[in-house]
DNA sequence: AGCACCAATGATTGCGCAACCATTTTGACT
DNA sequence: AGTCAAAATGGTTGCGCAATCATTGGTGCT
């Protein structure tokens, strides 16, 4: 047999009928003992390995998860990235995943062409999807996730938790700390760090003391040498009047840290330093940096999960989870 | 329309048959102007969305890739990851993600199941697939890139640097800045952290002068805090005699160089610290870590071309590759 | 033994698309 | 205008599977 074998031929080679080698392979229950030891035997012996496309178009069910992320390199996704794919190692499962470089276009594009594979849900990452984006999103008719940020008009599901208040309480933790020149560092500048950004201001304008406030963004994308640069630009900019910096993402804070230590500045005496999402590595820098944590694995098998009860059953079938934060207090603030 | 249209409904709405309609949507060259316009107004319109699965069933193409890495958490192949997502989106390809947690057996299954979707190639990290896994991969007769590593017996092709040899060469390295009773310090002992111990241990043969050496391993996975511990246990081990420390990863590294600030050591005075891939955080820690460079992105990126350069060539279509590293020296050594 | 009922198995059909081949239209040339 | 080749378009069919319904066989009961 030159041609992948099919149904037929292992059929053919353990004397049953075809239908009876696909109910072995989707419920084997549903088959007596002997019929599905002669089936089981069969497909090892000519290595039968099922035809998904024709399998899919058959019964309507893809077994396949669209999964869209703003980045790859940005270590923060990887984590939701792996909460998903241990909620869809149980489930039978493959997913598809698409990076869309933060840009709406290329996420609508993604989606038209991740729902031609007939998706039995899409997880998407924050709440700014294109209008047509979203229209087909709908059409599809499959559960829809939207992570890492809340909305109030949610395309049909969503959990994350509120960037904009937890920026709002770290800036209020700096305010109690002492500090009255908070610098607000930001690069990339997607949605939710511009919701990081209108949290900070809106906790120096609610803040009942007269203080000052700086803000230095850029668009490029962050990394650990861009920290220690923004840091720079900000100290000069500010005139040497900043007395804290909070970074939009801990990658920022780390380098802003790296580089007060060539600066010769005392963290956080001199200046203090505070960051976003946690990383490993935030704890354990000397000074360690305050940082918000978020549960995002645990977001990202959720978001699964989600899906999964909502199967059939409509748009909202979930209300909006909000899965919190916490302000991780360490000795750089 | 509440059922989802299919390229007959197109076809109505735009005035023209069916098979126009598919054209339009494969080689839009292959159908006038003005029939094109209509039909992707159509598509437009009524957000057409094609069915893959039929679609792959009848032209015998899925559009798919299979990749398989072994960490999900680990920066490393994220890179890679990079490089292949750049290489595939010029291409019309989706990828097919595995994560085998460096286990050999759930590879195997993983590529069985990732091989149902008739992907046109395979990417496989490491070379150390089951018998079984190789067989399954042999016959399904699609070109496979393993790789990170380079090996003798490939399955198919081979592109990615010897991790002996680079080890090797730190180790070589470090005894000639007058390092002389070195430690080898390595979590998750993966075949490359091994590769890499046994290069590191044949360095030490091979030098001319007496020198000591110690090994500090675990299979834990490697991340900064365990760096940490480590350094602990291998200075307890040695009796304070270790005076270098080469990490098996810049993770382990990090946690070494941060512990030892806190132990007060002055590296590389009292301790030399080292490790391998050349992560962003450690050119920018102070002081920066001696690591080992590898272009992870472009071996990615280099591997899906391989496998498109190769598509109906029969097996090692194309010679393996190795992309070589480079020892970045710095000032923690 | 006879009956009812359920489990096990099989035959037919259609999922939505693109390959293949047939037909029509275009346009370049005499 | 007439001819022919090439380009554009359409009709029919089958990819491999699972849903559906039909049929068979087995089991427990009176």
């Amino acid at each position: 047999m030159s041609r992948k074998p099919n149904l037929k031929d292992v059929a053919k080679v353990a004397g049953v009928s075809a239908i009876t080698v696909s109910r072995v392979l989707t419920d084997p229950t549903k088959v007596s003992d002997k019929l599905r030891n002669k089936v089981e035997k069969a497909v090892h012996e000519i290595g039968y390995i099922r035809n998904h496309a024709a399998s899919a178009l058959a019964s309507k069910k893809s077994g396949v998860l669209a999964v869209i992320i703003p980045s790859l390199s940005n270590i923060v996704f990887n984590d939701v990235l792996q909460g998903i794919y241990q909620a869809v190692k149980a489930k039978n499962l493959q997913v598809l995943l698409g990076d869309c470089h933060y840009s709406p276009l290329i996420e609508e594009q993604l989606i038209a062409t991740l729902l031609s594979q007939s998706p039995e849900g899409f997880i998407v990452t924050g709440t700014a999807q294109t209008d047509y984006a979203r229209k087909l999103l709908l059409q599809a008719d499959i559960p829809v996730v939207q992570i890492m940020e809340l909305t109030n008009q949610p395309i049909d599901m969503n959990i994350g938790f509120s960037h904009y208040q937890a920026s709002y309480d770290m800036t209020k933790h700096l305010l109690q700390q002492g500090y009255r020149a908070p610098a607000f560092v930001g690069a990339r500048m997607d949605p939710r760090t511009q919701q990081r950004l209108a949290g900070f201001k809106q906790a120096i304008a609610d803040w009942p003391e007269p203080c000052r406030s700086f803000i230095q963004t850029t668009v490029q994308p962050s990394s650990i040498k861009l920290g220690g640069q923004l840091l720079q630009a900000v100290i000069a900019e500010s005139d040497n009047q900043c007395d804290a910096v909070f970074c939009c993402n801990d990658d920022l804070a780390l380098g802003a840290m790296f580089e007060s230590k060539r600066m010769n500045l005392n963290v956080p005496k001199d200046i203090a330093i505070c960051g976003f999402n946690d990383l490993e590595a935030s704890a354990l820098v000397e000074p360690a940096i305050t940082s918000v944590a978020s549960p995002r694995a645990e977001m990202g098998r959720q978001a699964v999960e989600m899906l999964f009860s909502a199967a059939g059953k409509g748009r909202h079938a979930v209300a909006p989870v909000d899965v919190g934060y916490s302000i991780m207090v360490r000795s750089s603030t």
